[in-house]
DNA sequence: GTCTATAACCCGATAGAC
DNA sequence: GTCTATCGGGTTATAGAC
């Protein structure tokens, strides 16, 4: 092997999350994690067609890692007790990892291909409330769930309740949804 | 009056928020405003500290506009229909004019103070809540459905629906809001 | 095939003249 | 209040060393 490669697409990506998880997405840049891996500048070109192909291989592995997460969380419990803990895991996950969170409904960059970790994550959420809501119900259940779920991470961590919590109004909302299955 | 001004506040976040309606916020450059008001690029640092000001002000405005067309939408019409109106109008706000509904929830700069749009939005649908769910479980009740109705348009304009529109996800949600109401 | 070197171009921001 | 000039930094493309 005349010329071995001295860093990879894995590699990168870590790097690319460290930085981002600690400094967030408008401070992640070329040359800071060609620096941090010891390169030159535009080595890593070689891996990534640009910045935004990076930035999206990136919005991919932080909807795999929420996705993991939920799927930690959801375990081998019964119906309503995985979709609550399923709610909760959300909600923390956004808390716990901001930036990472803030990655995963980033638009894919035009041209490419939709996520394949949405649609792993779709069928995972249906699957566990069509056990509750049935069949027939439960992609319409599972959007509506996913969408206040969303929304209350969204909200919170952009600041609307203002630091606080509201951990009532969740409560509120996910008992709603689980009451109105059991109309 | 020997240095005449030759715009102002309001003509700068005027041709920005253009800008952005066009081209999206990622693309805002002091430099393009500037040149679209025949300014040197620095002109219009008398008027914004940084670019991140004006960003901030611009969200600012993009909020101010989603609340007029809540207002608007809900008019005077009765408790139930307002909501519906308001939900609606909500959502169409996101499709017909994206690129300003990202801006709505952009994180305040580190330091400023919280958006004021913010605030009055807040107290518009708790005021529109309370004539349906009472005052006391209004708060709650608001914030869930601003969750919900935000997570659905965030959701869409993401493309996580694949540029459908689940307008029966919308109704589930909504109509299960509603129906919580009267129990 | 992979990386380095270099340079051109973009932008944000600052300093000082008028 | 606006200008020119300039600095520092990020992004991108090309050429070539290994």
């Amino acid at each position: 092997m005349p010329y071995p490669s001295k860093t990879d697409r894995q590699t990168i990506l870590a790097t690319a999350m460290q930085q981002v998880s600690r400094d967030g997405i408008h401070k992640l840049a070329i040359r800071s994690v060609a620096a941090a891996l010891g390169l030159a500048p535009n080595a890593l070109y070689r891996y990534f067609a640009n910045l935004a192909a990076l930035e999206a291989a990136l919005a991919e592995e932080s909807r795999r890692r929420l996705l993991e997460a939920l799927r930690k969380a959801a375990g081998n419990k019964p119906p309503e007790q995985a979709i609550q803990s399923i709610a909760r895991a959300y909600l923390r996950f956004a808390r716990d990892q901001r930036q990472v969170f803030s990655l995963t409904l980033m638009p894919p960059a035009t041209g490419t291909l939709g996520a394949a970790a949405h649609e792993q994550s779709g069928r995972f959420v249906v699957g566990h409330v069509a056990r509750i809501y049935g069949e027939k119900r439960a992609p319409d259940a599972a959007i509506a769930l996913w969408a206040f779920l969303h929304g209350m991470a969204v909200l919170e961590t952009a600041g609307v309740f203002g630091g606080r919590k509201p951990l009532s109004s969740f409560e509120f909302g996910l008992r709603m949804w689980l009451e109105a299955a059991t109309i």
